[in-house]
RNA sequence: GGAUGGGUAUGCCUAGCGGCGAGGGCAGCGGACUGUAAAUCCGUCACACAGAAACACCGCAGGUUCGAGUCCUGCCCCAUCCA
């Protein structure tokens, strides 16, 4: 059984470890985002270690997708397939039913997918999201929900919202036969519920009231950052955490920029996930203590300089600009791999200065000098 | 010297075969991306402009035609082959 502890608190801002049986959580906690059981960008377990990754996110659609939760089960479970033994979040399914929209049809039973990769019909509800989640034996698995998006009606969010919660019911029951099985890999699978409700705080509270009952292993707030403005989010955050269990670990999907990340722990969030980093790493865009820059912007094309100075990256320790815009621009994949490399390490980092704000009690104080140097209050 | 095939916009390649203010691609330049259908996508890429108003070049010069990038003639380049 998993152990929430918080050291310290900051106002909502936790400072927290969470144990798992693959190892220790130090949060608030950024996890890198490998949906198909590999962080795009060509980047190892190798790296990871050299990047302060804790956690790593996979995703239970794409790999029951491919290559298969079963062979995955064959080979020992995800930590043994992917050779990363530390802690591994999987998220259920529930955001492709959001992002594979005109590919999934909703009923209560669950959700029938046609696969993006050929075509083929795939049937997922709470108990096959949780089988394959099982099969894969991540250290934490998500809910399978119904991530709707944020401008949907009233009516339409809160009966998504109501079906989701007898999703979570189902996955409850579920995960607890999985977990007693002799044949189970990791029989101490923990599963975080869900909240939804889009930008109705009363169904979200309603919801997160509902939800805390269940006695889950952690709660997350989805739903958020799919097309809501900063201050919508911020808000929802604000009236919606504090009807969370306050003992155990909160985690915001999906989210996001540093900001958002500065506020959402600001408002009591231990973990995030985000394609940013990677995403933005292979786009050539760079985060800096001075703002994002696009590398591949033709002001970059003779600059000698690091991407950050300073920056303990592997890429900021030997490149510099002028080359690694030159990789990008010829297409090398040796571009790519250094862009995601220094977004993962900004982002790991700066969780890490975050954690050390929160144990000094200078959180306050260390988010303002963040957001004051990084300037764009968007990034 | 002869034969054949070509020359398409401020860079490169290419579509066009009588209605073209010329379509694509690459390169360039800029932007987007939030539990990853994304090494993707979008915009821009002579000047100007959506107007009975403009007209800067489709190797160059003529010609045929209501109308020519498209057909004809000559010339200039390029490529390949033959002397």
């Amino acid at each position: 059984m998993a152990e929430y502890q918080i050291l310290k608190t900051e106002g909502r801002a936790k400072r927290a470890v969470f144990h798992t049986v693959h190892g220790d959580i130090q949060t608030p906690v950024f996890m890198n985002v490998g949906t198909a059981a590999a962080i795009k960008g060509a980047v190892s377990t190798e790296d990871l270690e050299g990047l302060k990754t804790q956690v790593q996110l996979s995703n239970t659609y794409h790999l029951h997708v491919r290559p298969g939760d079963r062979i995955v089960k064959q080979l020992g479970g995800l930590q043994k397939f992917m050779s990363w033994n530390k802690p591994i979040l999987t998220d259920s399914g529930g955001f492709q039913v959001f992002s594979l929209a005109g590919l999934r049809k909703i009923k209560e039973e669950g959700v029938y997918f046609h696969s993006h990769i050929d075509g083929k019909k795939i049937f997922m509800g709470p108990e096959e999201s949780m089988q394959i989640q099982s099969n894969l034996a991540s250290t934490i698995a998500m809910a399978f929900d119904e991530c709707a998006p944020s401008k949907a009606d009233r009516a339409y969010v809160q009966a998504s919202v109501d079906r989701t919660t007898r999703w979570l019911e189902r996955c409850r029951v579920e995960m607890n036969r999985l977990n007693s099985r002799d044949d189970t890999i990791n029989r101490e699978q923990l599963l975080f519920g869900i909240n939804q409700g889009a930008i109705y705080d009363d169904i979200r509270i309603e919801h997160a009231k509902r939800i805390s009952e269940l006695d889950l292993d952690g709660y997350a707030v989805g739903g958020l950052a799919v097309g809501e403005s900063h201050e919508e989010m911020y808000h929802v955050l604000e009236e919606t955490i504090p009807y969370l269990p306050k003992d155990k670990p909160t985690y915001l999907m999906g989210v996001g920029t540093p900001a958002n990340i500065l506020e959402g722990v600001e408002r009591g969030v231990d973990f995030f996930d985000c394609v940013y980093p990677s995403r933005n790493g292979r786009h050539g865009h760079l985060y800096t203590n001075h703002g994002k820059i696009n590398l591949f912007n033709a002001k970059y094309e003779v600059d000698p300089r690091p991407i950050e100075e300073g920056c303990g990256c592997p890429a900021c320790r030997r490149y510099s600009r002028a080359y690694i815009r030159h990789l990008l621009k010829a297409k090398e994949m040796l571009g790519m791999r250094l862009c995601v490399l220094h977004n993962l390490y900004f982002y790991n980092t700066m969780m890490e200065e975050i954690r050390d704000s929160l144990d000094k009690g200078e959180f306050q104080a260390y988010k303002k000098r963040k957001l004051d140097r990084m300037g764009n209050p968007d990034l």
